[in-house]
DNA sequence: AATTTTACATACCATTGGTATCATATCGTC
DNA sequence: GACGATATGATACCAATGGTATGTAAAATT
């Protein structure tokens, strides 16, 4: 039991974040108990309150890992689907990998449902726009610079569509709409080209 | 102290309803503490538990009463919209009074934010959806019988929609986006038209 | 080698939501 | 009008919780 040394300080870190956050998915925040955290990481919680300053902080680190995991997905798609210089199709492309992770439980559960009230609505809120704002807000503006729509509504319809496709996953992950996600889809991209007062063009 | 009387009960059950609702309002479901209530409620927890069976009970009451408080103005203004017969003023209309009551702090940190991690999720969007059906659905749904869109459309398009609005009262609350509520509104008309493929008529 | 810092372990604490119990006033029934 | 049943609510208590205080030994730094 003597692990002493900075590398197996990081496996001990990475053990409490990965049996936090099985349990935060799997239970929700505020029934997990930090006794149920150390126990299935194997430490004390002389360990966890070492590495973290709280079980909010705590948290907050998962909820940032999971975004950051997304991030490096969506934006991957997005970037593949704009090599045919498609603004739209990149755009779809980013959305529907978006909604494949928020359809997650995982990730529907920590990021979407317990953020905003464990971390405080303004700070998830703020958070979440500064992802909107590296991924849907460039797009929106481009459509807007090319006269799809005024340039003042590039930043809210990039923040409606961002919920939209939030509300759409929730919809899916509890599946008792009978709503396929192809028709949110459908019903997503019908939104975008409407909004750009494009009539369909050809689409992914 | 004598008060016992059924009268004198239902005031204290409002008295507690009431003290709860500020104070669940103001800092959260998770920081008030059953203490703090009773305290300004001006009663004990024997009161309390004898009125509510849990803490999350009392809270779904007061969830519950803000949803019908909105539920009622939305419908009165959709009522009056449509008296012109036209159904994208009724929508518009019911649409602009729930914005007002999602930007108000109260409806917001408890319907909203705090509503989906205390009631749980699935609990939660069952709610809100049953809500949108009474609400925003029956709507999309006369639209997409006018051709407007397809008729697979309406349910997610009313579900996107109230998301849309949802996320627009966050960002009005928090008013760090420098987007006005006009422009949203002005954002979300334009989705709901586009989505109807109609050129703009005479908007309200 | 001496000292400081890191990495944990253990014991403890105040607060929390909730329960058990008790007291008393009101209400229906006769 | 007596009386048991019930509604109302006050008090004492409990287990569980997040967090802290303190101790300790290994590693890093000087």
């Amino acid at each position: 039991m003597a692990k002493r040394t900075s590398a197996q300080a990081a496996e001990t870190r990475e053990a409490i974040l990965a049996a936090a956050r099985a349990l935060f998915s799997a239970d929700g925040y505020a029934t997990t108990s930090i006794a149920a955290i150390v126990d299935a990481a194997g430490v004390t919680k002389g360990a966890l309150f070492h590495h973290f300053d709280s079980k909010e902080a705590l948290f907050l680190q998962i909820w940032q890992d999971l975004q950051l995991e997304m991030d490096v997905e969506a934006r991957a798609a997005a970037a593949a689907a704009f090599s045919k210089f498609d603004h739209f199709a990149a755009f779809l492309a980013g959305s529907r990998v978006y909604l494949s992770w928020a359809t997650r439980p995982e990730y529907q559960r920590i990021v979407l449902v317990d953020g905003p009230s464990v971390l405080g609505s303004a700070r998830w809120h703020g958070l979440e726009f500064d992802l909107g704002k590296r991924t849907l807000v460039p797009g929106t503006k481009y459509m807007a610079s090319k006269g799809h729509f005024p340039k003042a509504m590039a930043v809210p319809a990039a923040l409606m569509l961002q919920a939209s496709l939030n509300a759409a996953a929730y919809a899916l992950a509890q599946d008792q709409l009978g709503v396929t996600r192809d028709q949110f889809l459908a019903t997503f991209e019908r939104m975008l080209r409407g909004l750009s007062q494009i009539s369909s063009s050809k689409a992914g």
